[in-house]
DNA sequence: TATGAATGAGAGTTCATTCAT
DNA sequence: AATGAATGAACTCTCATTCAT
């Protein structure tokens, strides 16, 4: 009897929970973090005021929370596209196709994340570069290294390549018209990226090998 | 009499202008818009702060003023760096190396610039935009469509190649550590970029064939 | 059958009531009434929020139940000692040390009652002079009066006196340092008490033995 | 021209404080500092909420600006009343005398000082208590000590018979009716110390004379 | 009987903006 | 032209109280 009980809060709570948080992505997104309005999400989430602080802490905490989810749901999502491909150029492929895909799929928390990782509150922008440490890792871990060791990619520095990587997708990604289409196509900055990391000896090889 | 009168007062206005948004600047950069202070803004300036409403007309005002003037000096910068050079691949060089210095040295309207660019105010975000299209049109006429006439280049839509490229001296950029160091030197950037850009047969030097 | 199930209710309920008046006393102890927070309260006593509202409609009520329950301890506490002597003399030290005593050993309880007593909440301060009116009686009735009519003590309106004495009483025991040791000692506000009280003649009489 | 200006401002905020200062001392004493409300008190000073603000920076330093300036009033008042008499029996009850007038004079005042020496809050009594060591030493200085030294007292601690009169003091002149009449009138209480604390010697060399 | 999620009035505080001097 | 006192809308956060389970 209690296990049931305690069972059907518990999730009622979590629905509450995510009901707030997607409540919360709403406003974040389109207002930003400081003109965000806690009543307003309340409303939006069918709930009072009160019931928010019933949750998070604080509006800072309820950012985080949503951080912590959008930055969990978006590595997973990069992850399993990219390591459902074995050869390093597809999985950078893949990694532009997909990382556009989430954008536009989960448009409202996206940009909750570009707004908080350009945001111009260092705490913020660092929280956040923190629960995207592991996309950075993803990066040159399963796509960067992979390249080089087989003679695909040049030979950087991993690490200062998937920042820059990292930047084009965020930057490129993150820029949308008033309809919310990106100015660029996931395509082409893939085909950017992969120009700029091959190996001239590979592309010419192939060349004359045939 | 009147006229040096007139032209006294001017010069005096132009002053005092210039002192404010000088303060703007740096209040701008630390907080960002939302938390920015008119009355520190006044202070650090040295005047009271009704004298901000005396030259802007409110604190979005303020801000465009001094977007506009960061654009103007930003472009200016980068204007004069890319055109000292004729070779596409050295003005693409000046353009992140000089862009890269300029923003070392005007760290503070730089921040500002990028927080705007960034912002979630869409309206913000479209007027930092709009004052920055003449850079746009700088790297896309005076590097990208030279270089590729000249075949150095390889052959993409001037416009959409120009607009990565920004984007990602934008992000590349912007990007500092705690002590405001970059993440990215300009070499590399440039070096990624240029990578990018190249023809093929150009980096296979031709020469060597033969 | 019923009537054990009711009586062991009843006893349940009285100690749920009990350690929600002990931790009632403590929240509103350090806290003070405004402050004191109702799911704190809840919390110590080991229990939700809403049981509190079970065994009190609100706040206001708690607090009450306290009062009266403090003012009855204390009353009891300070009747039997003061009984427990015949010379009103030294039923005024006993109600001194005493009542020092009470405060020592209830500090949270007595605490309650100073605060309450002289809340700015007129309706709070009545409501506590009202539950203490048997002590003035006490006073009056047990010691002046008595002692009056042996002629140990001047002759003055018993009832002014006895509020004199009392805020004597309840001024002096309130008022302790950081680690709730009491500015004065009960022996020397009750010899000044004492000082106060005494008939000339008594004095007198130590000259009359000569 | 910019001297007079200046003067003209100061005298303004002079009397703005003032006014905001009476305000706050109507509100806190009426509601006590939890209760009140910074509104009303903006309001009652004829003045929108953020004047407040622009004088004090919080509620607290509103109180604690209020408590100093009653503190130094009432001292001021209390000294000269006592330093007009040379008797030290005469001064102790010019301070009961002159002591219960002020009171009476300005009962908000008064009250805003009673509740925040009795306030639950130990910062804010800790507060009081320091502004109010003058008059502790007023009354062991100007009225014990001399008091002492001509024989008309008993000997004691002056530091703690000084806290015991000054108990007695708050605790009577605080103890007022609904109409704000004291329970207790000052010639008694006076009469009720200088009982306490005169010689024996003198007492019983009065009736020997005869 | 006990629970704790939900409520929403309320309060302190901030600050862009106005305007009389 | 410069000032800064005054304004009041707006916002975050608190918490006593309710009530369905």
């Amino acid at each position: 009897m209690v296990r049931i009980k305690t069972e059907v809060r518990e999730q009622v709570m979590g629905q509450t929970r995510q009901a707030l948080l997607n409540a919360a992505a709403e406003e974040f997104s389109s207002q930003g973090y400081d003109q965000a309005n806690i009543n307003a999400i309340s409303i939006k989430a069918g709930f009072a005021k009160g019931t928010v602080y019933n949750y998070f802490p604080s509006k800072q905490a309820l950012l985080k929370a949503l951080i912590d989810s959008i930055a969990q749901e978006h590595l997973e999502y990069l992850r399993s596209a990219i390591l459902s491909e074995d050869d390093p150029a597809l999985r950078l492929e893949r990694f532009f196709q997909d990382g556009f895909e989430y954008v536009a799929r989960h448009t409202q928390r996206a940009r909750v994340m570009f707004n908080t990782v350009n945001s111009s509150n260092q705490a913020q922008k660092g929280y956040c570069f923190r629960a995207y440490q592991p996309m950075f890792q993803l990066v040159a871990g399963q796509i960067l290294l992979p390249g080089m060791q087989q003679g695909l990619f040049r030979l950087t520095e991993p690490e200062q390549t998937a920042i820059l990587i990292m930047t084009i997708y965020l930057g490129t990604a993150s820029q949308v018209d008033e309809q919310g289409r990106p100015w660029l196509n996931p395509e082409n900055v893939a085909d950017f990226v992969l120009h700029a990391l091959r190996t001239v000896k590979e592309t010419r090889s192939l060349g004359e090998r045939r």
